[in-house]
DNA sequence: TTGAAAGCGTTACCAA
DNA sequence: TTGGTAACGCTTTCAA
């Protein structure tokens, strides 16, 4: 990359820095990091004629190099950086992620796990700690975690490492009953990425069997439960699979369930982002909602209370599991914890 | 920050690989950065010992001082970060310059121009490169720009410095201009931050003299003209000043408006964040949209045309603005440029 | 294909 | 309060 020549004539160090001035570099150094070292009045001195050569601060490269830290933090993502910024979860976490890093003067670097190996791998030994957000590809978890820095995992576990995290199974489970328990007939349930693949479809009996810790597998196995309970069963084709959390997909789905035969009388739905989505293809179907059909969501988005009607769902303080979670980066004494969840009731789904 | 002890007796730097596999230092070296320096069987030997010690790649610190280069790219901000991940504008930017930066194998450290100057300015000599959204502080600027890296403008324009912008004055007559052509009646018009004040309030007609090449200036000036070109006056108790692009702010500001009387034929809204708050607070009234009011919005975001009504706006490509921007970075031929604009007519006001 | 050695720009120790 | 100086871990040139 070429660069506009300036006032510069040659580099500026702070070594030149200091010999025209006329003092050590050490106290170049001091008037930078350490201001108590030095009288105020050099000091001063100093600031305002180092900006006026032109020289605005010692060399990050060179200083994290000899202090043995960046000051700056590692957001790694699950999923590519793109796909995160459209996610309204992913958005309110790293919000509560900046909140605490700006209090402790660090900077935000984004990583995503998925991320080209060897563009990236260079960078991963610039931080001084890593938030984790989702299950990421393990290469890069354990690679990341043997450098031996501070570790927090957001929205999975993993042995030996801090996480924050909440009940799936618990919040899917309470919201679901609640839901169902006033509310008889036919139940649909839409979830994100609950087997591998890319397209919207129905599950199998064969894909209920499958059990694991990911968040959607916890979700379903929660509004299962709840079903069963009041011996309601779902069977699997009335359970669809959607492949990404996106308005698109999810409007597709909904709209495959809303037009089945029998119609639900309930929809489940694994994300906000999806229910919202159910919310428009049933006003487009001229669909009553919750007169004629009931909509459960989760996550407690900002739109979710906006919607008309406005979504009955599971809260779950995503900027405040960011903030938790920047803040055990700098206290190794914190230890993992589950955040608790709400169930809101509004107009989507009576109780 | 304590730090976990792995398999880890004593530091592993690529010295220390180098001399437990019993190859010279360049040699670890060129198998990380230079592929073609050595033999195949020889790099991959490297490689999996290097790893199986637990060393995984050079100091970034290091490495990046001694190249002068740290493959990072810096985006500054001219909100505070938490404020930008609410903002569905700066969300697609955000993702758009992800995306180029992935191609160029970059990382994203993200900064504000109002971030507390001391903890950040220590971190700015780190990017090889700067991209700011919106007009920053002064200060923040000139001292990065001074650094003489590459530097795009997004949304703003300083002389010597490229700038991806579009033409928010001609954006915002042709929208209003087409709306006010078909719908006659009180117009009144809601924007952010037209002057200085944290609170929700109506202009006076010294707010309106005040001129500027801030955006908000421009598309009220766009609107004014629209109007004054049928003739039709907006006095300044008709246009409302809000502080920042929240729901929040913006319900208040159309409550008021739509709660005045005469009550408003037109709403032309700076923004769509605005616009659907309008849309939501003229159901809550029983105000039928478009028949008893239009509804103007500006940007097209994701969630205009999800709504109902969907919303009638001016599509600006936030996502190709900052893929434009980033690629600016990397070709330094590249000179500014404004990004076409366009009118969408949706069901929130007729044409 | 490999080895030796010279910095890259700082910080922090120790001495003055 | 200030000044010299030895690392920090790496890349790259040059010679072998």
């Amino acid at each position: 990359m070429k660069s506009v020549v300036l006032n510069t004539q040659k580099k500026l160090t702070l070594k030149e820095v200091a010999r025209q001035l006329g003092v050590s570099t050490a106290t170049i150094s001091n008037a930078f990091n350490r201001p108590d070292q030095l009288s105020e009045a050099l000091r001063a001195r100093i600031l305002s004629e180092a900006a006026a050569l032109g020289y605005h601060g010692p060399s990050h490269a060179a200083r994290s190099l000899r202090r043995g830290e960046s000051d700056v933090i590692g957001v790694v993502l699950a999923d590519s950086l793109s796909y995160n910024f459209s996610d309204p979860m992913a958005n309110q976490l790293l919000k509560g992620i900046a909140d605490v890093l700006v209090e402790n003067k660090k900077q935000m670097l984004l990583l995503s796990s998925r991320g080209e190996a060897a563009s990236q791998r260079a960078a991963e030994s610039l931080p001084d700690g890593f938030i984790f957000y989702g299950a990421p590809d393990t290469s890069c978890f354990e690679r990341i975690v043997r450098l031996g820095k501070p570790v927090v995992a957001v929205d999975f576990e993993q042995e030996a490492v801090r996480s924050v995290n909440i009940d799936n199974y618990q919040a899917a489970y309470t919201s679901a009953e609640s839901v169902l328990k006033s509310t008889d007939g036919n139940i649909c349930i839409l979830g994100m990425r609950i087997i591998e693949s890319d397209r919207v479809c129905r599950l199998t009996s064969q894909d209920i069997l499958c059990s694991s810790q990911e968040i959607s597998r916890q979700r379903l196995k929660g509004y299962l439960d709840a079903a069963a309970n009041q011996n309601r069963n779902v069977s699997p084709d009335r359970i669809w699979h959607i492949p990404v959390n996106t308005p698109e997909k999810a409007e597709q789905a909904a709209r495959e369930a809303l037009t089945m035969t029998p119609r639900p009388r309930v929809l489940l739905c694994m994300s906000d982002v999806i229910a919202l989505a159910a919310l428009r293809v049933a006003t487009q179907l001229d669909i009553r909602v919750p007169e004629s059909l009931s909509v459960l969501g989760f996550d407690d988005i900002p739109a979710a209370s906006q919607m008309q009607p406005a979504l009955t769902t599971v809260c779950q303080q995503s900027a405040e599991k960011g903030r938790v979670a920047a803040r055990m980066l700098f206290d190794e004494s914190t230890d993992s914890v589950v955040l608790p969840t709400r169930f809101i009731q509004r107009a989507s789904a009576q109780v």
